[in-house]
RNA sequence: GCGGGUGUAGCUCAAUUGGUAGAGCGCCAGCCUUCCAAGCUGGCUGUUGAGGGUUCGAGUCCCUUCGCCCGCUCCA
């Protein structure tokens, strides 16, 4: 079957990797045995190892081990689990409720969708040359500046078709949101050469809903977090109270997040439940350009730092008119993933969010968020401020900056940037993932050559003596040759074997995944080989 | 939400005009085995995505539904 041309070029790689993760149970799609459920998967017995570890590494990149600071000096950084449910009013300050709440209107004739706030209605009249105003019917298009000229635009068009005139410019336009069902059969869309195309809005809830309580009523309402960052908001004062930490620092957490995505799609790139990565970066006002431009080149850093090639990431910057009206300067990290190949897809954002965030929550929660700067304050009479200016500027609400990224993202781009298919060991396609040692889910595979000889025992013992440290797998069954596949398959970058040599010396063969090459080391250097190897 | 494609064993796939669901790989057990998916013997695996219909008979035809892929639409 020749490929049509809607098939990207690279659709069958996405394919084979989904089918290599599957089969060595790196991600199952959920509730499978049910028929799947769109939008959520299941992370197996390696794809769990794989996550912990990418998490791990962040966790010390960012929490235990954060970067150092532009000044040399390091960095503040505490970690923080919040709930996943919060006091619904959390999303009323941070705008989820009425930015991800959005009904959205269908046209029937012309398989639009429109935002059903976007719309606006209006009679569209005419007044023909025998000075007679008559009505063509209710028109609707998008609301904007210039929907006054569009409307009319549109309506003369009509106009001249059925007789000419002038149109009446409408005076007033009315929200499709305020007619009744049966004045919203009357409406013509945008688009559409028909009336009573459009459907009723329907709500398109991003936010996941469920209730508190056993009662499910509008009252026990709540919702599961679209982000984790509220949940550093919100105890953004609790962690200035109880910890030592002052301004600049940071707050950083992971966890699941809840999305009603449109359309769930690529495999875990884009689903309905996810894990964050997020860091809240709180910062005086007149240095957070300076902590926004530290924190981009860290995050690209970290990515390259799992073994993705420098080729595969990119920075893009968001143009003023994509950035969220409080945002001062957003820019994401992309990948070049197989399904957006040669173009790129988000990975991580870096954005400015200014001192939205906490202002919001100050003014719904009614407690104070501001910080008082007391090392500002010094420096600022040091250098001779009035004291009118000392005492306004060193109280503020901090700047915030947030790299935000997708653990179950850097899960994919892991899968995709180690897949590896070549032909090895008599095998045509021998697939395998490449992953840094670091990262891989077991670190090494430890085999008896054979099963006789005292083998087993002294491969048993070195398995006992490692698993402490490293994740190891013992398999003594089948072919040598099948075993290193095995391994390699799933990544695993060191395979440990015990021979007929080990008995006379004490040395094994330890070979390499990627060059199949083998290396003769002590018993007792082992653990040491590995510890060297799986350094950063 | 719309349009197109698709769904058969853990994986890759086969099954003539509608006529008894198969193969390879894998996996398991045993034997053998001194380094790269080796060999021998035996074994496991399916409500053909699900539900309904037509038919003497459905993997195959029809309807509904679910998942996946692609393109639209949408996307804090």
């Amino acid at each position: 079957m020749p490929s049509t041309e809607s098939e990207p070029p690279s659709g069958n790689i996405m394919e084979q990797i989904v089918s290599l993760a599957k089969r060595r149970g790196f991600v199952y799609q959920a509730s499978e045995i049910y028929g799947g459920i769109r939008g959520f998967w299941d992370y197996g017995p390696l794809g769990v190892l794989l996550k912990n570890n990418i998490r791990d590494h962040w966790w010390r990149a960012m929490v235990e081990c954060p970067p150092v600071g532009p000044d040399g000096s390091p960095i503040d950084m505490v970690g923080l689990d919040s709930a996943i449910i919060q006091h619904p009013n959390v999303w009323k300050a941070s705008g989820h409720v009425d930015n991800f709440n959005d009904p959205m209107v269908d046209c029937r004739e012309t398989k639009a969708r429109y935002r059903a706030d976007h719309l606006w209605t209006a009679a569209a009249q005419v007044r023909r040359k025998n000075g007679n105003v008559e009505t063509l019917g209710v028109f609707s298009v998008l609301s904007g500046d210039d929907a006054g000229d569009l409307f009319v635009k549109r309506v003369d068009k009509i106009a001249r078709k059925t007789g000419g005139g002038e149109v009446v410019a409408p005076t007033d336009f009315v929200p499709f949101t305020k007619l009744s069902p049966a004045e919203m059969a009357e409406v013509v869309g945008p688009d559409a050469a028909q009336k009573g195309t459009l459907t009723e809005p329907r709500p398109f809830n991003m936010m996941m809903i469920s209730y508190n309580g056993p009662l499910q009523d509008e009252d026990n309402k709540v919702y599961l977090r679209p982000e984790t960052a509220q949940g550093i908001f919100t105890n953004y004062k609790n962690v200035l109270d109880t910890t030592r930490v002052r301004v600049p620092f940071g707050i950083a957490q992971i966890g699941k997040s809840y999305r009603n995505e449109v359309t769930p799609r690529n495999f875990i790139f884009r689903s309905r439940e996810f894990e964050q990565m997020e860091m809240e970066f709180f910062c005086p006002p007149d240095q957070s350009i300076l902590w926004y431009e530290f924190w981009r080149d860290e995050r690209m850093k970290w990515w390259k730092s799992l073994g993705i090639r420098a080729d595969n990431l990119k920075f893009r910057d968001h143009d003023d008119d994509e950035l969220a009206h409080y945002s001062k300067a957003c820019v994401d990290i992309e990948y070049k993933y197989p399904f957006t190949s040669p173009d790129f897809g988000e990975l991580e954002g870096i954005a400015h969010r200014g001192c939205f965030d906490l202002t919001q929550h100050q003014q719904h929660s009614s407690q104070k968020l501001d910080y008082f700067d007391q090392e500002l304050q010094l420096k600022l009479k040091e250098s001779g401020a009035s004291p009118e200016d000392v005492k306004a500027k060193s109280r503020y609400i901090p700047n915030v900056i947030e790299p935000a990224s997708g653990l179950t993202r850097a899960v994919l781009v892991l899968l995709c940037e180690a897949y590896r298919c070549e032909s090895r060991s008599g095998v045509e396609k021998f697939e395998y993932f490449a992953f840094k040692p670091q990262l891989a889910p077991i670190k090494a595979g430890i085999f008896p050559l054979v099963n006789k000889d005292g083998m087993p025992e002294i491969a048993q013992k070195l398995y006992m003596d490692l698993r402490q440290q490293f994740t190891c797998e013992y398999d003594p069954k089948q072919s040598i040759g099948k075993r290193y596949a095995r391994m390699d398959e799933i990544g695993t970058p060191f395979s440990i074997t015990v021979d007929g040599q080990t008995k006379d010396d004490q040395s094994v063969t330890i070979r390499h995944r990627d060059s199949q090459l083998q290396e003769r080391v002590a018993l007792e250097k082992v653990s040491t080989f590995l510890t060297e190897k799986l350094k950063a």
